[in-house]
DNA sequence: TATTAATGTGAACTTAAATTCACATTATAG
DNA sequence: CTATAATGTGAATTTAAGTTCACATTAATA
């Protein structure tokens, strides 16, 4: 015997695979998926192109860590105001409130999250994002729905919807000036106010009621 | 002088861009936009690829225009049932009612005009596409709003919404068996629930009313 | 039929970014 | 210090689909 794993080759290794995936999350805040690219990347961590092939088997497969780690946060923060004291109601417009505030925070990010053309292999972490929040937003969907908050509905349907609602209405404020024309985007209000909108708008779909 | 164009020859040019256009919306509805490709869609209208690229200058803007004439069918399908008599919620409810029904027929074609990553240029006509129903869906609201049918509401704001509710909750109905695995998608229910689950949805939320 | 100008052809080219791999370097243990 | 087995390297390779282009064919006039 003459070579074995040491901790401490083991320690580094670990923190060379944690800036890759850090550099690479940075690229993807900054310019996106397609921008990301494998030598950029490896250049960033002062490595070799290769190097990083030591530690992801390929690009699809490290950028799908990087949008499970980045999912992962996203749908923490989310959740804990899910679970926060309340009713259903408030709850879910302070789940709603969350989404939105952070996705307006780093909008690069959200959109590559959200709407970014990617690999299959990436984009199935997406599908787990959106239906992380599916769930998340069901279960509130269930616990109004039981209490007469919320009006009878199909929970998974609305979950979904209201998704589809944040998904749609936040595009045009993340999108990320796509091109050199025209933001063809509804007028984008300030962001107290959008997030109003949509909270009074997704409350009228579940509850079926003008007031909060 | 030798050669000009005769009115035999415009036409038969007239017809073999038709034809190539049809081949292409044909390979985008039964494949995709991947799959649709210039050597297979040569094949399918029996000449060589160069010839595609005597009548169109790129891949990118033959399917810009493939898409934006599918779209004209689509937006006026959904504009005739904007523009019938009744009330502006019933006409909501026709417009809701034939998008849905219209994207379950045709499900990879409607899956390609809404969701499918497609080339910038391609992308362009897509923003069309949302917009012009968002426009139409606006123009019922406001109208609404204005009779008290509605809830104060942006309405540009609401009919992005609207439409986003209409693509996530259509997503998974529509999504071409995304490779091997588990249909995450919620549970499928029948056309007609699905289309009466949407319509009640979307009626309350642009209402804040239980009952349509 | 000769001339001009278009359209048709399809094999070859291009491109760009991911991926590989033969070799160099570094780490461990006897 | 030597043997062993990693990790590091980066220029070269791969790949796949869109695009080109020199040449062939067809159409229209005189």
């Amino acid at each position: 015997m003459a070579y074995r794993e040491t901790a401490k080759v083991k320690a580094r290794k670990q923190s060379q695979r944690q800036q890759i995936l850090s550099a690479a999350r940075e690229h993807i805040a900054s310019g996106g998926y397609q921008a990301a690219q494998m030598q950029s990347l490896a250049q960033a961590c002062a490595i070799a192109t290769g190097t990083v092939y030591r530690y992801f088997p390929s690009k699809a497969e490290l950028f799908a860590e990087v949008f499970r780690l980045a999912v992962q946060i996203e749908v923490n923060a989310v959740d804990a105001a899910a679970h926060a004291a309340g009713a259903p109601a408030q709850r879910l417009e302070a789940v709603i409130t969350t989404f939105v505030h952070r996705a307006l925070r780093a909008p690069r990010l959200a959109y590559a999250l959200l709407a970014e053309p990617v690999d299959p292999a990436v984009e199935r972490e997406r599908l787990v994002f959106r239906q992380s929040y599916a769930r998340i937003i069901e279960n509130l969907l269930v616990e109004g729905i039981a209490t007469g908050t919320f009006a009878e509905q199909n929970p998974e349907l609305s979950a979904a919807a209201l998704v589809g609602i944040m998904n749609e209405t936040l595009v045009g404020p993340l999108s990320p000036t796509p091109q050199t024309d025209t933001p063809e985007h509804y007028s984008e209000p300030q962001e107290s106010e959008l997030i109003q909108a949509i909270i009074a708008l997704c409350m009228r779909a579940v509850t079926g009621r003008r007031t909060t």
